[in-house]
DNA sequence: ATCGCACCTGGAGTGCACTCCAGGTCAACC
DNA sequence: GGTTGACCTGGAGTGCACTCCAGGTGCGAT
């Protein structure tokens, strides 16, 4: 059962400690333990949560519904039917992300071919 | 020379109207034409200009950078180099942006399987 | 013992990109 | 001639996601 202090998890995850501390305010990661003199330590668990946040971040998840989505982690394996649900339509705002990107990409290139062809 | 009313640009950009006010004020649109009532009538130009603005920031291009891309243009053809320059390296970003989706999305995939393999 | 350092708290401040509002003009239609 | 609707201006307000700050604690090294 290892424990990480919060530059561990600073150097871990990419978050800054003050998200770290954010995140714990607003509940989107759960109340962290503790040491005696008050100081985080954060679980083996937490690590592992924050990784989940991290990909659900970077792809462009609102916090808001990062929030739902921890509430639904919370409330029980009786939600895993919801948690997909909500990580579908997720999953298919990624790949409208990306098929939009790829578009717009090809309409970068075009721009730089034709200011290449005018040199 | 056909010109175009403020509804007919927002309905073909999909900017609103106070966001084309916003872009004009700033200078990421050239100072748009009048006509005696003082309302806008944008030009070909415009709504061209506004096509490539649109591309750039839904590829995340910071307004600052579009800014400077702005200035390149209205520099004149000697820039060209210039501006040759900026969209590669903004190319390059939006690679790493696809890049990365990507790899998040497996990563999504495989919670999402994982989820329905304890159903 | 005192220094530096990692950490704590509550709350204020920041940056970005809009978005909204009040009060007004003008042309067209009933 | 009155009302509607599209548009105008300058400036204030908003939402999101942090980020920073002041003032303080506890611990290991010099």
């Amino acid at each position: 059962m290892s424990v990480y202090t919060p530059a561990e998890v600073v150097e871990e995850t990419g978050f800054s400690l003050d998200t770290l501390r954010y995140y714990e305010k607003i509940g989107l990661l759960e109340r962290v333990d503790r040491n005696a003199a008050g100081q985080r330590r954060f679980s083996q668990e937490d690590v592992g949560w924050l990784g989940t946040v991290r990909c659900l971040r970077d792809t462009g998840m609102p916090i808001a519904t990062m929030l739902r989505f921890a509430e639904l982690v919370r409330a029980g394996d009786h939600t895993i039917p919801d948690r997909i649900k909500l990580l579908e339509e997720h999953d298919r705002q990624v790949r409208a992300q990306i098929d939009n990107l790829a578009e717009r990409q090809r309409y970068i290139r075009n721009k730089i071919s034709y200011y290449r062809s005018v040199l």
